[in-house]
RNA sequence: GGGCGCGUAGCCUAGCUUGGAUAGGGCACCGGGUUCCUAACCCGGCGGUCGAGGGUUCAAAUCCCUCCGCGCCCGCCA
């Protein structure tokens, strides 16, 4: 509860309430430690007015009973400017604030604000935000762009929290899948083994992204691996080369190429990266070597028969089966989890924060990373955010090679057609160029709203009908609510600032609620960079454009006489949170749908 | 077997971090609303043993324990 007057609306009702109850509760005679009052404080409200106050563990302490307790502290508490109202009700003291006053205050702090409304003050603690990290190796399906989605979307929350935050992309071109990758590539077409070639000939179509061309002979390579030692033993030879600094001159290309086209996908749900930090550049600058000699150092270190070296961690509370992390191999090359650990120095040497976004798969990964950490004396760890895998409805997860995965884009080519549709049936007016962009819009932030309203830590399964929803809680509701809000300010001609208001004239039970909402956002964004909780800016998105529709139908703007103005300003209000909203969700704002 | 996560109406989901008053939404279904600022909308209705049991507490969807069900991981893969 550090929220400062310059960017809550609601500081300085809280502040002031707290402050009222800790001087009732002298004058009422009843014990109160400050600190408890405000646990005490529920801040959304209940029933009966914006702030209710539970007195139960204070009338216990006292020996009395809650309603006479609850009575007295609203007895012994004085009036305050932005405090309406105090009633005492059964075991709570509810209070309502002063409307006119919540109205002016938000309103005037979301115009200077703009669209840095619901930020936070700039802290200088520099983030760091790990997310996505997909192996070049093919085109991204819809389980791991949900990887992306939460990333992307925390780190726009921490950003606009107030930390500087840098987004990374760990691109691994050092191991085994990226070695298969080379490997097939390189070869000519003709002495690619028989089932890869068929299972990619056919399937071709000219011009196609590079990380789907590239991408093709991925499943069915993989399966030929495992029934050909002979290859396998070709591959981790290739591995060794590309590791010893004499990686073939077409590996790094066929890494970059593949990357391009799947970034290329996620640009269109406005998810970028700062920083790609490729893992090669760690065996290159010689950090791995030297993580390598103090893991090797270490009291727990153990030199395997075959010349491999381990780490015994038991005592790490690890599962039983992997109490021995291999850090190098037998024939010397380093392990991912190993380079992994010279990665996180680096990110440990330029933040205060490192932040990690996992699948649930990567978890024993993490907890191996945090083990070998301690072992060579790092004393700090990246903190996890670990989600669930999207699995398809005939059970399982998504895979390449069962035939069950989703592409990404696949999904926003047939999002993108149903949106065109929408677009179509309802504005025969617009060119052409003016469709595609909307449905372009609409399509990725159905998509991406889809998978941030969910909680990380909840299990997701894949539905069509449900991922192309535009309608009830969706990202296209967000974006249409937005476009409404535009729309009247273009037709009142008043789409840009200065809003002149009179907030007493915003006493209709709507517009009051409306302004309770918008007043929520710089909490609601607190709380996320906090909590990771990415699904409440979703949650939040919602209420406001719900609210906002309940207004619009309950109250008119342009055709009100002395209220007009300060409708108006209502409107521009949200149009601004709405706005600043999408932008964190990391959606498209529309001005006309 | 062990570790981690999940379990809230027919389906999806918020709330759980920080316990507080009748558990919020959405989809589907039923009934209404457009000579009027964008109906991708709004209003009303239907629908809940918060997986089960026990414990802590004045108070438990929320904290603790046990159990059940589901998922993932337990590689000299990443």
């Amino acid at each position: 509860m550090t929220s400062s007057v310059a960017v809550d609306p609601w500081a300085p009702t809280l502040e002031a309430v707290l402050a009222g109850l800790s001087a009732a509760a002298v004058g009422a005679g009843v014990p109160a430690d400050p600190a408890l009052l405000g646990a005490a404080l529920n801040v959304d409200g209940g029933p009966e007015g914006d702030l209710a106050f539970a007195v139960h563990r204070f009338a216990k302490g006292a020996g009395r009973a809650p309603p006479e307790v609850a009575e007295a502290f609203a007895a012994h508490f004085v009036p305050i400017p932005e405090i309406a109202s105090v009633r005492a009700k059964g075991a709570y003291v509810n209070f309502t604030a002063d409307p006119t006053r919540l109205a002016r205050s938000t309103l005037e702090l979301v115009f200077a604000r703009g669209d840095r409304y619901g930020h936070g003050e700039a802290t200088s603690e520099p983030a760091c935000v790990e997310h996505t990290s997909a192996n070049p190796t093919g085109p991204f399906h819809i389980g791991r762009v949900r990887n992306a989605i939460i990333g992307d979307t925390f780190a726009r929350a921490l950003r606009a929290s107030g930390a500087p935050v840098t987004t990374q992309y760990y691109v691994d071109d050092m191991g085994r899948q990226a070695a298969m990758i080379t490997w097939i590539w390189s070869k000519p077409r003709a002495e690619w083994p028989e089932p890869v070639r068929r299972a990619v000939e056919g399937e071709e179509v000219p011009g196609e992204k590079p990380d789907r061309h590239r991408g093709r002979p991925y499943p069915a390579l993989s399966a030929y691996l495992k029934e050909h030692p002979e290859a396998q033993e070709e591959v981790a030879r290739l591995v060794h080369r590309i590791e010893s600094g004499d990686a073939p001159p077409e590996h790094r290309e066929l890494s970059e190429s593949i990357l391009a086209g799947m970034l290329a996908s996620l640009a269109r749900l406005k998810i970028g990266f700062d920083e790609l930090v490729w893992e090669s550049d760690f065996l290159r600058n010689g950090s791995v070597e030297r993580v390598l000699e103090r893991l090797r150092s270490t009291p727990h270190s153990v030199r395997e028969e075959n010349g491999a070296w381990a780490i015994d961690a038991s005592g790490h509370g690890l599962p039983k089966e992997s109490t021995r992390i291999v850090v190098q191999r037998g024939n010397g090359t380093s392990l991912y989890v190993t380079r992994d650990v010279a990665y996180h120095l680096s990110k440990f040497a330029r933040f205060a924060r490192v932040l990690d976004v996992l699948g649930q798969d990567h978890q024993l990964h993490a907890r191996t990373l945090d083990v070998l950490l301690e072992e060579i004396g790092e004393t700090r760890r990246p903190t996890y955010l670990i989600y669930q895998d999207i699995t398809v409805p005939e059970g399982g997860r998504m895979s390449t090679r069962g035939g069950s995965a989703v592409w990404l884009d696949h999904l926003l080519e047939e999002a993108v057609s149903r949106a065109r549709g929408e677009v179509v049936a309802r504005r025969e007016d617009l060119a052409e160029e003016a469709v595609d962009a909307i449905a372009e819009a609409v399509a990725t932030g159905a998509v991406r709203y889809h998978i941030v309203r969910v909680a990380p830590e909840k299990p997701v399964v894949f539905r069509w009908e449900d991922a192309l929803s535009f309608e009830g809680r969706s990202g296209p509701f967000v974006q249409y609510s937005y476009a409404r809000a535009s729309s009247v300010l273009r037709k009142g001609g008043a789409d840009r600032p200065p809003y002149p208001f009179d907030a007493a004239r915003l006493s209709h039970p709507e517009e009051a609620a409306l302004v309770r909402v918008i007043a929520r956002l710089p909490r609601t964004v607190a709380y996320v960079a906090r909590s990771a909780h990415v699904q409440a800016l979703a949650g939040y998105a919602h209420d406001l454009a719900d609210q906002f529709n309940r207004f619009y139908h309950a109250v008119p703007v342009l055709r009100s006489e002395a209220e007009r103005a300060s409708r108006i300003a209502l409107v521009a209000a949200v149009r601004q949170t709405l706005g600043n909203s999408l932008d964190l969700l990391g959606l498209a704002r529309l001005e006309t749908m």
